[in-house]
DNA sequence: TTCCTTGCAAATACTTTGCAGACTG
DNA sequence: CAGTCTGCAAAGTATTTGCAAGGAA
């Protein structure tokens, strides 16, 4: 785990570091899908580590905070997804509609569109959200 | 209004033209943006059309399924919004994290995107979102 | 010992469902 | 008149907040 990552964010913003936050933060490195919070409660709950799901929201925001932590919102899926962040390039997903099965998508086209859309809207673009749905092989 | 298209697919599906039907329809018809459930509600009201919050959202539902209406999920917002897809090109948006506009954007760079991904993945990709924040003109 | 963090309960925001009465065709 | 639609109340799901007890430094 980045263990020390986690404690250089946290001791910089004055916090302390605990044991639900290792917990929160080794479960996302070790899981290669994007996890819900509900998902993170559920899987720590079966690893035995005593957490609260109000205590998986309030962690994964300052996962955030720190960088460590990406949130996606899918398509339509209605919650939050978190994921590592650190060490991972800039990617986006696909989500099959049949089995929700996630899949990283390894290409960012968005550079050159958001100069593009800068000159034509005047705005400063900050951030984008780009996901896919389908099906995946399983499922068609 | 586009009361022909409306009436059409109602009927094509056992459904009933009603008062609310058309007075949610023609909301979004005469609004350039997108509206969520909320903001329908109160328009209407302002307008002195009685509806009820529940009936806004089974009627965007059913015009969802009519093929008349989109429903756009923007970055981080937290809540539907509603707009009139019918004549429409296929676009996407860009919304102002400061004061909430929102600017349709007249490019979508993805079709050629979508083959690549599809030969990646082995997914037939069926639809995707894009959606961009940052800072309008007047908020920079 | 300080004061940050957690768990529990409760609140909030958005959306959906159940049911009886109202309305369309 | 039959069957759909609506309003009202209530439930459901995801997330946030308040507060007192527990824990890190």
């Amino acid at each position: 785990m980045n263990a020390a990552g986690l404690k250089k964010g946290l001791k910089a913003t004055g916090r302390r570091v605990t044991r639900t936050r290792q917990a929160v933060l080794g479960l996302l490195e070790r899981t290669p899908q994007p996890l819900s919070a509900t998902e993170i409660f559920e899987q720590l709950q079966k690893e035995n580590v005593a957490i609260d799901l109000v205590t998986v929201y309030r962690t994964v925001h300052v996962l955030k905070e720190l960088g460590l932590v990406a949130q996606i919102e899918l398509h339509h899926e209605g919650q939050a997804r978190y994921e590592i962040k650190e060490g991972r390039e800039h990617h986006h997903h696909i989500q099959c509609q049949m089995c929700g099965a996630i899949v990283d998508l390894l290409l960012c086209p968005l550079k050159k569109i958001t100069k593009l859309i800068e000159s034509q809207t005047k705005f400063v673009v900050d951030d984008h959200t780009l996901e896919f749905t389908g099906l995946c092989p399983r499922c068609q």
